[in-house]
DNA sequence: CTGTTAGCGCATTCAT
DNA sequence: ATGAATGCGCTAACAG
């Protein structure tokens, strides 16, 4: 693995090391001469500063940290791409931490996270996670912490996310309005922000409708997505009357759209359905499955932009900073993107 | 950020720091005794052992790096979802880069690479790359290797890829099974490892069913969606006895998807599509798409494995460990994945 | 403008 | 079984 060090450059040069470093750095106090000179023989001998030594010198670690539930879903990939791209427009680099919606994981990579590895942290909490005093022991440690989509206001930091309420209501609202009586709700864990906000948008469409609340209409869709295809198939059979679905989450709408077609129930004539969706196929579906798309992207670019805010101005990150986005009504391609 | 260090640790304890190091790590010349104190303390204190340190002492960093073209594409997101986990298994931090495809970004990228930042790499090639110059630099640094989906031979470093060529080959033999004339292929760039590859087996399923290859039903689709669905549009009008379509990946094949519908023709009785896919949506298009489906999650898992077994052993990547995984015709879930 | 020196936190000699 | 001293590669304080 042979790098070229500083000192090997230096004795290249007849230089000392500090000199070459300062060179390296542009620093003011440099002659343009030999600036010139160091740098080009620094590209010669392809010579790259050793970054572990810097930050160990520093205290800057030029890195962030990601931590999310998964990847398998188009949510969070389109925000990290909107994150990476902010990363290294500010020269910084992403270290990425799955956690599987485990609690547990989550409490192992806050445990990483405590050695200074990072210069601050982007987190989507895990559905698992039951208490977050892994996350306060975290924020203790002074690390700036912005939480994105699954937040826990709790925690009191600077949160990124979509206009949950209002765009359940919308969606909710939607469905009434194209003439549904009795709107099933797909809802994914209560403990999760986004869980109990929509379906407070949710309630609080069907209220504003007059249309009177009913708990046997919501199914928690926490499971795999085998059971859940069970459960919802079991839920349309037994309430023949649901004539909308509103689904809380992607997943939850593709199964409710492959349950009315097992059962032969007809898209959108008998039942109609809505859901949170960030796929770019989800368009092709339509009309008969109709999306509410989340700005994915623009959220991992702002929950970025206010870390390295805090990051480089060496200020705290601040509840007041948070911001919720847009949702899009209707299925609509998020972000262009190229084949594979 | 005040971490508790290992002086300020040993200090606590009334030990030398060295002890404390050792302790921490299982000497075998520490009694029983005092690594059960000092581990006790050190949990107390909640002590984390600084990684820069310990990278620029050991010359072992514990980090790969991971870079790939993008990451809203499925099959990108389960690719990391299998790189991420076997890291994890190793003890292994995980750095993530985004080329968007340009072969400039993917230059930088391995130069950041290039300062002993990480102790192995996974890359998927740009489509953007022309010249692998740069990558054959960081190769003389002696940092192991993988390379996976998109793949360069000429580099000589083991490669993860699907078997391109023979689904390829399946793909177009089941539609001409299915009674297609008129085959068209939309390409991805020929350039590519997967382009080229499926290429080839789409011309030797012709040849192998005595239909001549006609280079005007070949299509490249290396632009935007909208450019690509303008093409594939006039393909259908000026070719009206196209009657099935082989597309080479994800995008075109929903493009060509989007194209049939405008143009009102019908899929599958007047035109047949079948091509690769990674999404779990696909199956809910069938029948009308029919989907190879590559066993991304299963390629991340073991180019990763490939990658650790060089780094932990300490042995170089060799081309002749390369693997090719075994695609999946006609649309499938692939791999568990929870709601968000 | 350039060189000398010291120290970031850790792990490993080499002593005892 | 434990401690003292050294150096990984870099930068910043302090000379000059």
């Amino acid at each position: 693995m042979s790098f070229v060090n500083l000192k090997q450059l230096a004795g290249e040069l007849g230089l000392s090391s500090s000199t070459v470093s300062r060179a390296m750095r542009d620093s003011y106090e440099i002659s343009t001469a030999t600036r010139e000179r160091v740098k080009a023989v620094a590209q010669l001998l392809n010579y790259q500063p050793n970054p572990f030594a810097s930050s160990l010198r520093n205290n800057v670690t030029k890195t962030i940290g990601v931590i999310l539930p998964q990847l398998d879903n188009h949510f969070f990939s389109l925000a990290i791409n909107g994150i990476e791209e902010v990363a290294q427009q500010n020269g910084y680099h992403v270290l990425i931490y799955l956690t599987h919606d485990s609690g547990e994981k989550e409490k192992a990579v806050s445990k990483y996270l405590m050695s200074g590895r990072v210069d601050g942290i982007l987190l989507a909490l895990a559905t698992g996670t039951r208490s977050v005093s892994h996350l306060e022991k975290l924020k203790l440690t002074g690390v700036p912490l912005v939480q994105f989509d699954r937040v826990n206001k709790a925690l009191q930091t600077a949160t990124v996310t979509t206009d949950d309420f209002a765009s359940s209501y919308q969606a909710t609202e939607h469905l009434i309005k194209a003439g549904c009586r009795t709107v099933a709700h797909l809802l994914i864990s209560e403990s999760l922000s986004i869980g109990s906000r929509r379906l407070h948008g949710y309630q609080a469409a069907l209220r504003d409708h007059q249309i009177p609340y009913d708990a046997g209409l919501v199914l928690n869709g926490r499971g795999s997505n085998d059971e859940n295809l069970r459960l919802i198939t079991r839920l349309l059979q037994q309430r023949p009357d649901i004539d909308g679905i509103f689904a809380s989450v992607e997943r939850l709408a593709l199964s409710s759209y492959q349950a009315c077609q097992r059962l032969g129930i007809s898209i959108p004539k008998q039942v109609k359905i809505i859901g949170f969706s960030n796929m770019e196929t989800a368009s092709l579906l339509a009309p008969s499955l109709t999306t509410i798309t989340q700005p994915a992207y623009a959220i991992g670019k702002e929950a970025a932009r206010i870390l390295f805010h805090a990051i480089i101005k060496h200020k705290p990150v601040l509840p007041t900073q948070s911001l919720e986005l847009k949702s899009e009504l209707i299925a609509r391609a998020s972000t262009g993107s190229t084949p594979r």
